[in-house]
DNA sequence: TGTTAGCACTCTACCTCGATGAGTGCTAAC
DNA sequence: GTTAGCACTCATCGAGGTAGAGTGCTAACA
């Protein structure tokens, strides 16, 4: 058997109509709300036939039709009308978008935020991973009595800073002196990469200053060990698919906001296959938590370089065609924010 | 009317009872399950009373009865047996205390969740306040060509860093004559202190570096101005909620997760009126949403000083001796690890 | 006078049952 | 190939009926 026009016209009837009532849909409506100049009973016989292709299934006999998996895969990739954004979602967009952005934080804040307003569905949104983190610089500032300022620079730019303990006193030349060291011995290496070697060099040379050094040591551990913040998945609109028909049943809340609080899976979900626009439905997911929703997400670049992902997470039942076209314009308009602060 | 030893043992029944069940208690059932030593009739009348008393109520004719936010005020007034913590919550708290903990931010992520998961509950942690953000002292450390790491403690205590652009490169002693002029002119000024005058000064003593000035003026405004993430409710917990039975509604999860959304109501809620341990029972709170909800929090200190609070949110039926006992103990755990941290 | 047994009454939760209506598959006519 | 007609299915909804827990009142009892 095979796809004809008329079957293809009435695969996108059930799937738009599925998507705006969240309803079975039967022959009879079909043929009253959409004009196909055939009669309910022969949208009968094809639907008996889009059903035997997989498409549609039936919550139960005698109910309407709703499109499986298959079918929005097939509506997706083949009789989706691409969309635009409407007046009313530029305007927001533009009107967000002139606020001023500073910090990488706020712009992933932002994001999340606008996405999951606008798709009134769930927010996902990955930071910039950073790479390996690697030393690159150390300085020491002074602070208390006994205590220092240790800014560590990482060797993709990254800077951060921690309270030091250094036992006694010491003066500024000894303080820089360590830092000289370190930055001289470890620079590009990660703290897996530290060998013994490297150490005892390390203590030969300091040795009148162990107990900064093993702190010193302790922090770079911490630090360059420690996952990233940036590298945690922002959600937003959470609470959106709570208005989703499809969760009005209390345990499903449960196990998918259970699936929120864990991070790795979702930072898993979330990277992309592929770059561009990626889209998975339903059963395609590899969490079976998400089994009955669908993901939109899309990579973002700096300097044509993909860094990180946004996604939208709904209801297989979404609006494909409308979010696909949000995510489209935002990962575009991130890009272009991150690019425009970078100098 | 009087409270008398009698209709004292009942409330506590009814109360102890209610939140073991979720389900009215009826007269007969208390005579079965408590022993007495009077018949179900002599109880349906006490009842009758402590209903008049304000301290029971209905749900609707011919059901049992459950305790009123009243009887619950009067239940951890006078009734309540002080509940120490036992045996196997002492050795998850011992577990989990002798992992050795640095930052601050996981003294609290750490205290929610162990809040959250002894009592199976929603945690609220309100981080310590730092007080006025005031200015304290300003490093430059080298970057990238045209920028440099500006590095500002507080006053207080706190450090930050930030890239600053400088425009042209502008030599390290340039760059420390910036710093002193700032440090000089600034020190214990929050930023709405800073009059046009200093402002003046600080531009005619450094006429050259005007965009440097600028730069760091908008940084400081930001650092100083800017909203301390300790100040931000952390939540624990918050899908405990959903296994209790009062939020099996799922419009009452909805407007409760709203709420969670929103930081300072929250924190406003946790800002303890008064030091030590609070109780809020239901309608005495302040947010309608938590109308059905108790609080318990306290206050911790470090050295001496109360600094920040916790809380436990639960429905008004929850076991209050030892969601009380908990959160003590917690407090004073906080107290003692952040005070051990101290040096 | 306080306590208790007995009883009529109330009200929810739950079940059953039939009506309703949307929808289907099949058949035969066009 | 298309359509009208028809018997059939099944979820939903409301009505009615029952069971059970609980109450308040009254009268008897110690």
């Amino acid at each position: 058997m095979q796809m004809d026009e008329r079957k293809r016209k009435i695969l996108r009837a059930i799937v738009q109509d599925y998507i705006a009532t969240a309803e079975p849909i039967g022959s009879r409506t079909i043929a009253r709300k959409f004009d196909l100049g055939v009669s309910s009973a022969t949208i009968r016989n094809e639907m008996a036939d889009l059903e035997e292709l997989g498409f549609i299934e039936q919550p139960y006999t005698s109910a309407g039709r709703i499109p499986s998996d298959a079918g929005y895969r097939y509506f997706v990739d083949c009789l989706m009308d691409p969309q635009e954004l409407n007046a009313e979602e530029m305007e927001i967009i533009e009107r967000e978008s002139s606020k001023r952005i500073n910090e990488l934080q706020e712009v992933i804040a932002h994001t999340g935020k606008l996405l999951s307003e606008l798709t009134n569905l769930t927010s996902l949104v990955l930071g910039p991973h950073k790479g390996k983190s690697t030393f690159g610089k150390m300085h020491f500032l002074p602070y208390q009595p006994g205590q220092v300022i240790m800014v560590i620079v990482k060797e993709n730019g990254a800077v951060e800073n921690h309270i030091l303990d250094v036992g006694e006193n010491l003066s500024a030349e000894e303080l820089q002196h360590v830092a000289e060291v370190f930055n001289q011995k470890m620079r590009g290496y990660s703290i897996s990469q530290v060998k013994r070697s490297m150490l005892h060099e390390i203590y030969s040379e300091l040795s009148r200053q162990r107990l900064l050094i093993d702190n010193a040591m302790d922090m770079l551990r911490a630090i360059l060990d420690g996952k990233e913040e940036d590298e945690r998945i922002h959600l937003g609109g959470t609470l959106n698919m709570l208005n989703q028909p499809e969760f009005k049943d209390l345990a499903k809340v449960k196990t998918l906001f259970k699936v929120f609080e864990d991070n790795e899976p979702l930072k898993k979900l979330l990277t992309p296959r592929q770059e561009g626009l990626n889209v998975t439905i339903g059963g395609e997911n590899t969490l079976k938590e998400f089994r009955d929703c669908s993901l939109i997400s899309a990579t973002y670049k700096v300097n044509g370089l993909t860094i990180g992902a946004v996604g939208v997470l709904g209801p297989t039942r979404m609006d494909y065609a409308k979010v696909i076209a949000i995510v489209d314009f935002m990962t575009r308009s991130m890009t272009e924010i991150l690019t425009r602060r970078r100098r």
